[in-house]
DNA sequence: TATATTTGCAACCGATTGGTTTCTCTTATC
DNA sequence: GATAAGAGAAACCAATCGGTTGCAAATATA
């Protein structure tokens, strides 16, 4: 089944996971240390988060390294682009112009 | 339940529907009559996006509009600020740093 | 070679998800 | 006042999710 980077994401455990092989690339077992659940349970969000080219495995004799792929990261900010001016210029995007069309009609 | 922001754009069609909104408030029905699933199966997630503050809703006679609200989805893109170094300047980031460090000292 | 370590895979389980249908409530409209 | 329309709430259901335990395979190590 085809994994979706958005469903990705949306587990906290996943999240954290993703945090810290940004900044250093890990065996399963090495992550799993870090939190409360199992090494499987653990094993399983590793293995969405490849599944969806989050993470990528380099086998290392019977260790693997998962490393983090920054450019699938990039498509969430790629969906975000289309809200940013809503936050960042609020008088330049759409909405607030056609509110003051309204408002200039209603007078 | 206290939702989260991620699991809320975790779903395409709640994802479809922030797109939506976020060009023009819309009443329920209208936003309904662009998806092929029933008008409570939408209106059950845009009561989730109205839990996690993605949406706000404006009462008007028996028409309720729904409104984007950008701020919240700044949240996401906090989030990836930590990412983002990463596919911005491959050079600048610590993970890089240490792999030179290593080419380094293997000389 | 025998044993320990690292990892993945499969089976199972309760909770959650996303959908439906049905119902009620409020507000327009005839 | 009677009827129609817009919307939320509840009950129900199959599918998926995140977790567990147990087991098998591959690779180090004694």
């Amino acid at each position: 089944m085809r994994r979706d980077i958005f469903q990705a994401i949306a587990d906290p455990t996943r999240r954290a996971i993703l945090s810290l092989i940004a900044l250093q690339a890990m065996t399963p077992n090495a992550i799993a240390e870090h939190f409360d659940s199992s090494r499987q349970a653990v094993s399983k969000h590793i293995h969405i988060l490849v599944e969806c080219d989050l993470l990528e495995q380099k086998q290392d004799g019977r260790e693997i390294y998962y490393h983090f792929n920054p450019k699938k990261m990039k498509e969430v900010d790629k969906w975000l682009e289309q809200f940013r001016n809503l936050w960042e210029n609020r008088f330049t995007n759409l909405d607030s112009l056609l509110n003051k069309m309204k408002t200039a009609k209603a007078k």
